[in-house]
DNA sequence: GACAACTGTAACCGGCGCGATTACATATCA
DNA sequence: TGATATGTAATCGCGCCGGTTACAGTTGTC
Protein backbone atom coordinates (compact mmCIF):
# COMPACT_ATOMS: atom_id res chain seq x y z
CA UNK A 1 0.00 0.00 0.00
CA UNK A 2 2.43 2.55 1.30
CA UNK A 3 1.76 6.05 1.63
CA UNK A 4 4.86 7.48 0.12
CA UNK A 5 4.99 10.64 -2.39
CA UNK A 6 6.76 9.04 -4.94
CA UNK A 7 3.30 8.07 -6.30
CA UNK A 8 2.24 11.53 -6.68
CA UNK A 9 6.29 12.74 -7.52
CA UNK A 10 5.42 10.27 -10.45
CA UNK A 11 2.35 11.25 -11.49
CA UNK A 12 3.26 14.84 -11.37
CA UNK A 13 6.17 14.03 -13.72
CA UNK A 14 4.67 12.13 -16.42
CA UNK A 15 2.46 14.75 -16.70
CA UNK A 16 4.41 17.78 -17.12
CA UNK A 17 6.24 15.29 -20.22
CA UNK A 18 3.41 14.68 -21.65
CA UNK A 19 2.14 18.38 -21.46
CA UNK A 20 5.35 19.38 -22.87
CA UNK A 21 6.24 16.63 -26.16
CA UNK A 22 8.91 18.57 -28.13
CA UNK A 23 12.66 18.26 -26.15
CA UNK A 24 13.58 16.92 -22.95
CA UNK A 25 13.02 18.44 -19.74
CA UNK A 26 15.91 18.85 -16.87
CA UNK A 27 15.45 17.79 -13.33
CA UNK A 28 16.03 20.68 -12.47
CA UNK A 29 12.66 22.11 -14.33
CA UNK A 30 10.65 19.31 -12.62
CA UNK A 31 12.10 20.09 -9.57
CA UNK A 32 10.87 23.40 -9.38
CA UNK A 33 7.09 22.46 -10.55
CA UNK A 34 7.26 19.61 -7.95
CA UNK A 35 8.79 21.89 -5.26
CA UNK A 36 11.50 19.50 -4.31
CA UNK A 37 15.29 18.70 -4.99
CA UNK A 38 16.71 17.45 -8.36
CA UNK A 39 18.04 14.36 -6.63
CA UNK A 40 14.68 13.37 -5.41
CA UNK A 41 13.36 14.07 -8.90
CA UNK A 42 16.49 12.33 -10.86
CA UNK A 43 15.43 9.27 -8.20
CA UNK A 44 11.87 8.80 -8.86
CA UNK A 45 12.98 9.24 -13.21
CA UNK A 46 15.20 6.49 -12.34
CA UNK A 47 12.52 4.29 -11.37
CA UNK A 48 10.23 5.22 -14.30
CA UNK A 49 13.04 5.38 -16.41
CA UNK A 50 13.61 1.64 -15.92
CA UNK A 51 10.06 0.85 -16.30
CA UNK A 52 10.28 2.04 -19.88
CA UNK A 53 7.93 5.06 -19.45
CA UNK A 54 10.19 7.63 -19.68
CA UNK A 55 13.29 8.10 -21.72
CA UNK A 56 16.78 9.68 -20.32
CA UNK A 57 19.39 12.25 -22.18
CA UNK A 58 22.11 13.03 -20.65
CA UNK A 59 24.89 15.64 -21.14
CA UNK A 60 24.04 19.25 -22.40
CA UNK A 61 20.42 19.80 -23.81
CA UNK A 62 19.73 16.27 -21.72
CA UNK A 63 16.54 15.49 -19.80
CA UNK A 64 13.62 13.04 -19.24
CA UNK A 65 10.78 12.71 -22.25
CA UNK A 66 8.20 10.28 -22.19
CA UNK A 67 8.63 7.48 -24.37
CA UNK A 68 5.70 6.08 -24.94
CA UNK A 69 1.67 7.67 -25.47
CA UNK A 70 -0.30 9.05 -22.62
CA UNK A 71 -3.32 7.19 -23.72
CA UNK A 72 -1.34 3.56 -23.27
CA UNK A 73 0.00 4.47 -19.67
CA UNK A 74 -2.03 3.43 -17.23
CA UNK A 75 -1.87 4.43 -13.66
CA UNK A 76 -1.41 1.15 -12.14
CA UNK A 77 1.57 0.80 -14.26
CA UNK A 78 2.87 4.00 -12.41
CA UNK A 79 1.91 2.16 -9.07
CA UNK A 80 3.54 -0.38 -9.56
CA UNK A 81 6.67 1.26 -11.24
CA UNK A 82 6.93 3.29 -8.00
CA UNK A 83 6.15 1.22 -4.94
CA UNK A 84 8.32 -1.32 -4.47
CA UNK A 85 5.18 -4.12 -3.52
CA UNK A 86 5.99 -4.64 -0.24
CA UNK A 87 4.78 -8.17 1.19
CA UNK A 88 2.15 -6.88 3.39
CA UNK A 89 3.77 -5.47 7.04
CA UNK A 90 1.24 -6.74 8.90
CA UNK A 91 1.73 -9.33 11.95
CA UNK A 92 5.47 -8.13 12.09
CA UNK A 93 6.23 -11.45 14.76
CA UNK A 94 5.49 -14.57 14.91
CA UNK A 95 1.96 -14.93 15.97
CA UNK A 96 1.23 -18.38 18.57
CA UNK A 97 0.88 -21.05 17.12
CA UNK A 98 -0.73 -22.85 19.92
CA UNK A 99 -3.27 -20.39 18.88
CA UNK A 100 -5.77 -21.74 16.60
CA UNK A 101 -6.02 -18.28 14.90
CA UNK A 102 -2.37 -17.47 15.69
CA UNK A 103 -1.82 -20.35 13.43
CA UNK A 104 -3.23 -19.01 10.58
CA UNK A 105 -4.06 -15.75 10.48
CA UNK A 106 -1.36 -14.75 8.49
CA UNK A 107 -1.98 -16.86 5.70
CA UNK A 108 -5.82 -15.26 5.94
CA UNK A 109 -4.78 -11.64 6.29
CA UNK A 110 -2.17 -12.17 3.06
CA UNK A 111 -5.33 -13.19 1.11
CA UNK A 112 -7.25 -10.29 2.71
CA UNK A 113 -5.14 -7.99 1.64
CA UNK A 114 -4.06 -9.28 -1.60
CA UNK A 115 -8.10 -8.77 -2.94
CA UNK A 116 -8.01 -5.23 -1.64
CA UNK A 117 -4.71 -4.79 -3.21
CA UNK A 118 -6.16 -5.58 -6.65
CA UNK A 119 -9.19 -3.85 -6.21
CA UNK A 120 -6.82 -0.93 -5.69
CA UNK A 121 -4.64 -1.46 -8.32
CA UNK A 122 -7.46 -2.37 -10.84
CA UNK A 123 -9.23 1.23 -9.46
CA UNK A 124 -5.73 2.83 -10.86
CA UNK A 125 -5.88 0.88 -14.20
CA UNK A 126 -9.43 2.46 -15.16
CA UNK A 127 -7.46 6.00 -15.57
CA UNK A 128 -4.60 6.89 -18.24
CA UNK A 129 -1.96 9.72 -18.01
CA UNK A 130 -3.55 11.14 -21.30
CA UNK A 131 -6.89 11.48 -18.99
CA UNK A 132 -5.10 12.84 -15.92
CA UNK A 133 -3.59 15.72 -18.93
CA UNK A 134 -7.16 16.41 -19.91
CA UNK A 135 -8.16 16.80 -16.10
CA UNK A 136 -5.10 19.18 -15.39
CA UNK A 137 -5.91 21.05 -18.46
CA UNK A 138 -9.57 21.82 -18.40
CA UNK A 139 -10.65 24.71 -16.70
CA UNK A 140 -9.95 24.52 -13.05
CA UNK A 141 -13.45 25.07 -11.35
CA UNK A 142 -15.03 27.97 -13.21
CA UNK A 143 -16.10 30.95 -10.65
CA UNK A 144 -20.20 30.83 -10.50
CA UNK A 145 -21.06 32.98 -7.36
CA UNK A 146 -20.00 36.58 -6.70
CA UNK A 147 -16.36 37.22 -7.32
CA UNK A 148 -15.84 38.95 -4.22
CA UNK A 149 -16.56 36.12 -1.29
CA UNK A 150 -13.93 33.55 -0.79
CA UNK B 1 -3.57 3.65 3.23
CA UNK B 2 -0.69 3.16 5.71
CA UNK B 3 0.77 0.17 6.37
CA UNK B 4 0.99 -0.40 9.83
CA UNK B 5 -0.44 -3.65 11.20
CA UNK B 6 -3.30 -2.07 13.40
CA UNK B 7 -5.49 -3.35 10.83
CA UNK B 8 -3.85 -7.01 11.19
CA UNK B 9 -4.00 -6.80 14.89
CA UNK B 10 -7.19 -5.96 14.92
CA UNK B 11 -8.27 -9.10 12.49
CA UNK B 12 -6.35 -11.32 15.04
CA UNK B 13 -8.26 -9.82 18.33
CA UNK B 14 -11.69 -9.77 16.38
CA UNK B 15 -10.81 -13.26 15.32
CA UNK B 16 -10.51 -14.35 19.06
CA UNK B 17 -13.35 -12.83 20.36
CA UNK B 18 -15.61 -14.73 18.01
CA UNK B 19 -14.51 -18.01 18.40
CA UNK B 20 -14.38 -17.59 22.38
CA UNK B 21 -17.92 -16.58 22.61
CA UNK B 22 -18.45 -16.77 26.37
CA UNK B 23 -16.86 -14.62 28.64
CA UNK B 24 -13.96 -11.83 28.09
CA UNK B 25 -10.49 -12.31 27.01
CA UNK B 26 -8.33 -10.11 28.81
CA UNK B 27 -5.31 -8.39 27.09
CA UNK B 28 -2.44 -10.42 28.20
CA UNK B 29 -3.99 -13.39 26.78
CA UNK B 30 -4.43 -11.58 23.75
CA UNK B 31 -1.33 -10.24 23.55
CA UNK B 32 0.47 -13.78 23.78
CA UNK B 33 -1.49 -14.68 20.95
CA UNK B 34 -0.49 -11.66 18.68
CA UNK B 35 2.87 -12.16 20.35
CA UNK B 36 3.41 -8.48 21.22
CA UNK B 37 2.91 -6.26 24.32
CA UNK B 38 -0.72 -6.25 26.56
CA UNK B 39 -0.45 -2.55 25.87
CA UNK B 40 -0.33 -2.48 22.19
CA UNK B 41 -3.74 -4.57 22.51
CA UNK B 42 -5.33 -2.56 24.56
CA UNK B 43 -4.59 0.21 22.53
CA UNK B 44 -6.20 -1.46 19.25
CA UNK B 45 -9.42 -2.64 21.52
CA UNK B 46 -9.95 0.76 22.66
CA UNK B 47 -10.07 2.10 19.00
CA UNK B 48 -12.68 -1.36 18.72
CA UNK B 49 -14.10 -0.48 21.91
CA UNK B 50 -14.91 3.25 20.54
CA UNK B 51 -16.53 2.16 17.14
CA UNK B 52 -18.88 -0.20 18.60
CA UNK B 53 -16.92 -3.26 18.25
CA UNK B 54 -16.16 -4.96 21.21
CA UNK B 55 -16.84 -4.54 24.84
CA UNK B 56 -14.48 -4.25 27.49
CA UNK B 57 -14.74 -5.19 31.30
CA UNK B 58 -12.35 -3.19 33.76
CA UNK B 59 -11.27 -5.31 36.88
CA UNK B 60 -10.69 -8.67 38.09
CA UNK B 61 -12.24 -10.93 35.54
CA UNK B 62 -13.00 -8.74 33.28
CA UNK B 63 -11.27 -8.38 29.76
CA UNK B 64 -13.25 -7.84 26.19
CA UNK B 65 -15.93 -9.46 24.21
CA UNK B 66 -17.37 -9.15 20.78
CA UNK B 67 -20.72 -6.98 20.74
CA UNK B 68 -21.95 -7.58 17.85
CA UNK B 69 -22.72 -10.75 15.31
CA UNK B 70 -19.13 -11.30 13.15
CA UNK B 71 -21.40 -12.09 10.54
CA UNK B 72 -22.64 -8.41 10.86
CA UNK B 73 -18.73 -6.75 11.11
CA UNK B 74 -17.31 -5.95 7.66
CA UNK B 75 -13.69 -5.81 7.17
CA UNK B 76 -14.15 -2.26 6.01
CA UNK B 77 -15.31 -1.04 9.02
CA UNK B 78 -12.46 -2.69 11.08
CA UNK B 79 -10.37 -0.64 8.78
CA UNK B 80 -11.69 2.32 9.40
CA UNK B 81 -12.20 1.94 12.86
CA UNK B 82 -7.84 1.51 12.71
CA UNK B 83 -7.10 3.39 10.67
CA UNK B 84 -7.68 6.86 11.13
CA UNK B 85 -8.03 8.00 7.40
CA UNK B 86 -5.17 10.49 6.42
CA UNK B 87 -5.79 13.00 3.90
CA UNK B 88 -3.13 11.57 1.26
CA UNK B 89 0.24 12.49 1.82
CA UNK B 90 1.42 12.86 -1.45
CA UNK B 91 2.82 15.90 -2.77
CA UNK B 92 4.02 17.54 0.39
CA UNK B 93 4.90 20.96 -0.59
CA UNK B 94 3.16 23.22 -2.29
CA UNK B 95 3.94 22.82 -5.96
CA UNK B 96 4.81 25.86 -8.03
CA UNK B 97 1.17 27.07 -9.34
CA UNK B 98 2.63 29.46 -11.91
CA UNK B 99 3.35 26.20 -13.51
CA UNK B 100 0.22 24.46 -15.69
CA UNK B 101 0.50 20.92 -13.74
CA UNK B 102 1.21 22.59 -10.63
CA UNK B 103 -1.52 24.61 -10.05
CA UNK B 104 -3.61 21.71 -10.58
CA UNK B 105 -2.23 18.25 -9.35
CA UNK B 106 -3.14 18.19 -6.38
CA UNK B 107 -6.79 18.22 -6.84
CA UNK B 108 -6.41 15.56 -9.50
CA UNK B 109 -4.40 13.55 -6.82
CA UNK B 110 -6.87 13.65 -4.56
CA UNK B 111 -9.56 12.34 -6.95
CA UNK B 112 -7.57 9.59 -7.98
CA UNK B 113 -6.56 8.49 -4.95
CA UNK B 114 -10.09 8.49 -3.66
CA UNK B 115 -11.46 6.45 -6.17
CA UNK B 116 -8.73 3.99 -5.93
CA UNK B 117 -9.24 4.09 -1.95
CA UNK B 118 -13.00 3.45 -2.32
CA UNK B 119 -12.22 0.45 -4.43
CA UNK B 120 -9.91 -0.78 -1.65
CA UNK B 121 -12.70 -0.30 0.73
CA UNK B 122 -15.25 -1.59 -1.04
CA UNK B 123 -13.31 -5.06 -1.75
CA UNK B 124 -12.98 -5.08 2.24
CA UNK B 125 -16.58 -4.57 2.65
CA UNK B 126 -17.23 -8.49 0.62
CA UNK B 127 -15.84 -9.90 3.49
CA UNK B 128 -17.12 -10.23 7.08
CA UNK B 129 -15.31 -11.53 10.54
CA UNK B 130 -17.40 -14.21 10.04
CA UNK B 131 -15.90 -15.62 7.01
CA UNK B 132 -12.67 -14.66 8.37
CA UNK B 133 -13.05 -16.92 11.37
CA UNK B 134 -14.52 -19.80 8.57
CA UNK B 135 -11.14 -19.98 6.87
CA UNK B 136 -9.63 -19.85 10.24
CA UNK B 137 -10.91 -22.98 11.24
CA UNK B 138 -11.80 -24.94 8.12
CA UNK B 139 -8.68 -27.49 7.45
CA UNK B 140 -5.37 -25.96 6.94
CA UNK B 141 -4.25 -27.01 3.47
CA UNK B 142 -4.54 -30.79 3.67
CA UNK B 143 -1.71 -32.39 3.38
CA UNK B 144 -1.35 -34.54 0.03
CA UNK B 145 2.11 -35.63 -1.16
CA UNK B 146 4.10 -38.26 1.01
CA UNK B 147 4.23 -37.15 4.80
CA UNK B 148 7.95 -36.92 4.39
CA UNK B 149 9.11 -34.37 2.57
CA UNK B 150 9.05 -31.09 3.94
C1' DG C 1 40.34 19.84 -26.05
C1' DA C 2 38.09 22.70 -22.59
C1' DC C 3 34.09 23.87 -20.54
C1' DA C 4 29.40 23.98 -19.33
C1' DA C 5 25.22 21.47 -18.78
C1' DC C 6 23.13 17.32 -17.53
C1' DT C 7 22.26 12.57 -15.50
C1' DG C 8 23.29 8.69 -12.13
C1' DT C 9 24.26 7.34 -7.56
C1' DA C 10 26.29 6.87 -3.24
C1' DA C 11 26.33 8.75 1.34
C1' DC C 12 24.56 11.09 5.00
C1' DC C 13 21.33 13.85 7.82
C1' DG C 14 17.01 14.80 10.22
C1' DG C 15 12.38 14.19 11.15
C1' DC C 16 8.36 11.31 11.64
C1' DG C 17 5.65 7.33 12.56
C1' DC C 18 4.91 3.60 15.20
C1' DG C 19 5.43 -0.52 17.95
C1' DA C 20 7.30 -1.70 22.46
C1' DT C 21 7.83 -0.69 27.13
C1' DT C 22 7.29 1.34 31.72
C1' DA C 23 4.53 3.50 35.00
C1' DC C 24 0.56 4.61 37.23
C1' DA C 25 -4.36 5.78 37.99
C1' DT C 26 -8.74 3.50 38.10
C1' DA C 27 -12.23 -0.07 38.33
C1' DT C 28 -14.07 -4.48 39.86
C1' DC C 29 -14.65 -8.88 42.16
C1' DA C 30 -13.81 -12.13 45.99
C1' DT D 1 -8.30 -5.13 51.27
C1' DG D 2 -5.89 -7.11 47.78
C1' DA D 3 -5.55 -9.37 43.40
C1' DT D 4 -6.80 -8.72 38.72
C1' DA D 5 -7.97 -5.89 34.90
C1' DT D 6 -8.40 -1.88 31.84
C1' DG D 7 -7.05 3.06 30.31
C1' DT D 8 -3.66 6.08 29.14
C1' DA D 9 0.31 9.08 29.32
C1' DA D 10 5.22 9.19 28.56
C1' DT D 11 9.23 7.60 26.67
C1' DC D 12 12.43 4.79 23.91
C1' DG D 13 14.34 2.90 19.74
C1' DC D 14 14.32 1.83 15.20
C1' DG D 15 13.26 1.98 10.38
C1' DC D 16 11.61 4.59 6.48
C1' DC D 17 11.99 8.32 3.55
C1' DG D 18 12.58 12.90 1.66
C1' DG D 19 16.18 16.31 1.42
C1' DT D 20 20.87 17.51 0.67
C1' DT D 21 25.71 17.25 -0.64
C1' DA D 22 29.21 15.38 -3.33
C1' DC D 23 31.14 13.49 -7.18
C1' DA D 24 31.80 10.50 -11.26
C1' DG D 25 30.34 9.97 -15.94
C1' DT D 26 28.20 11.83 -20.43
C1' DT D 27 27.26 14.98 -24.03
C1' DG D 28 26.81 19.22 -26.78
C1' DT D 29 29.21 23.65 -27.93
C1' DC D 30 32.90 26.87 -28.51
Amino acid sequence: MASSCRFAFAIHILAVLALKREGGVTSDCLAASVNTNPVVIRRVVSTLRRAGLVCCAQGAGGGATLCRAPESIGLDEVYRAVEPLTAFSGHPHQPDLRCPVGRQIKVVLEEIHASAHQAFAAALAERTLAEVVAMLTESPRPPRRSRKAA
